[in-house]
DNA sequence: ACCGCCTATTCATCCGATAAATCGAAGGAT
DNA sequence: ATCCTTCGATTTATCGGATGAATAGGCGGT
């Protein structure tokens, strides 16, 4: 697979600069911008326009003296960026996206649940401690990041980094928004009674009854979002109902 | 819903003053680099590097003379880029994001058909006949762009622009690779009967039979595909296997 | 009314200078 | 010998300015 559809000659480089290295020793110094400029005969201010691509996608670390490091492949900094962007301009985005992630992991739970370990079912039991301690303590707290928690281990064996990248741009943008959001005692409970029932399944070694868990679940979480659902999506597609194949993009201004 | 997680001035920028324009009149100009330059107190580089990014996620247009204008949101570029590059650099990262786009359809699928409108319908058969047209033509042709376009076309009343942009993505690098393919007429010839018994399904209001012929599709291109499935993923997850909740990212280094 | 030229505006690109960060070596204290 | 501090060299961070290139819109000619 080439890069040739990139406008960006430092993905290029970086991409084949890291082949080059096979795997092995991630960490080898990738040379300075001075160095790359004379390289990729581009200037260093072009040059920086380019790196802060890279950064920004989370492709590389780029430090003072240090250099430009590769870092390991990570889908969640576009995922971010993109999504962060359309929560701002559009109330709707965050439905959209749900659904998306809902799908998601309705689609992958046979499979990731099959490649749990048992080390993992411990873990998953010990989250759960921890929800119920956070939920029935004085005061009552919220058990946030432990909720987040349990959905990306159970889906972390995948070693998906798709899925992994928009697992975590969802629940950072749940956090987000549930953080200010008032919850009542019932509803955090019956939230976590669901956790409880898949976890269990999951031990038990009864996927499809953890998946029915985790249906009722996302049921009960999207009746609490959806503030914004009835509001008109920004997006306009390019090409629902198009004549011809060859799908154009940019075209419309609104 | 706020970018205060952003570190990009100009994203945040934008965002507010896409924002102040509520819809309307997307193609209002938005202030000269050198004016921005005043506004946000960074100079022209700082600000052209921070600029690139929303040119690459295509957030905004830029041209001389024109100026910066925004975009119509689109999720892909997001998608395309780091896409792009996982493809470069681990040859297994088809397969997963293959996998992603399966589940994405077969989870979309009964609210997006049910949004179909005849004239959706009509067009959905239409391309069918521009694509049998193209496997009996002398030469025979293979209809990459009908198949392409039939997927999506099938999705596009969902409106959700996540949805579009993964399955954009995934249709550029499935031709990126599988236009590289020897492909025999038995098998063409196979692929499009399921699709002929999709869209017939579709039209004729039987949802179900439709995504069952959508899963028996994907299992044939799926027979084809994973040339790389049995080499092992360079991606390593974060936190598998994690010992407390908050994730941290970006640790290991190979 | 139409067409082509001109100009002002804006981005595109590059250069050079200075500040800030930090890794590694050298040197001193215990 | 070990640890800590200091210092210097390297690299990125940021800035301002100069010049080139592209083009939208105005101007004038037909």
């Amino acid at each position: 697979m080439e890069l040739k559809a990139l406008d960006n000659d430092i993905l290029r480089y970086l991409a084949r600069h890291r082949l080059k290295l096979n795997g092995k020793a991630l960490s080898e110094p990738i040379p300075a911008l001075t160095e790359l400029s004379d390289e990729l005969g581009l200037s260093i201010g072009k040059l920086r326009e380019q790196l802060e691509v890279a950064r920004a996608l989370g492709l590389v670390d780029v430090k003072p003296r240090t250099g430009i490091r590769h870092a390991p492949y990570d889908f969640l900094p576009a995922v971010r960026l993109s999504l962060l962007y359309a929560l701002a301009i559009d109330p709707c985005a965050f439905d959209q996206f749900s659904q998306l992630r809902t799908h998601v992991e309705f689609g992958f739970w046979h499979e990731a649940v099959a490649l749990l370990q048992p080390e993992d079912h411990e873990a998953l039991q010990a989250l759960m401690k921890a929800a119920w301690a956070k939920l029935e303590g004085t005061p009552t707290q919220i058990p946030h990041a432990e909720h987040r928690q349990l959905h990306l281990m159970i889906f972390g064996r995948l070693n998906n980094p798709f899925v992994h990248g928009i697992l975590e741009a969802y629940w950072e943008a749940y956090e987000a928004v549930e953080l200010n959001r008032f919850a009542d005692y019932a509803y955090l409970t019956a939230v976590w009674r669901y956790h409880q029932a898949m976890v269990d399944a999951i031990c038990a070694g009864d996927a499809d009854a953890g998946h029915r868990a985790l249906v009722e679940h996302t049921h009960l979480l999207q009746s609490r979002e959806g503030s914004a659902r009835k509001s008109k999506s920004l997006y306009r597609p390019r090409d629902a109902v198009p004549g011809r194949a060859g799908a154009d993009l940019s075209k419309e201004t609104t």
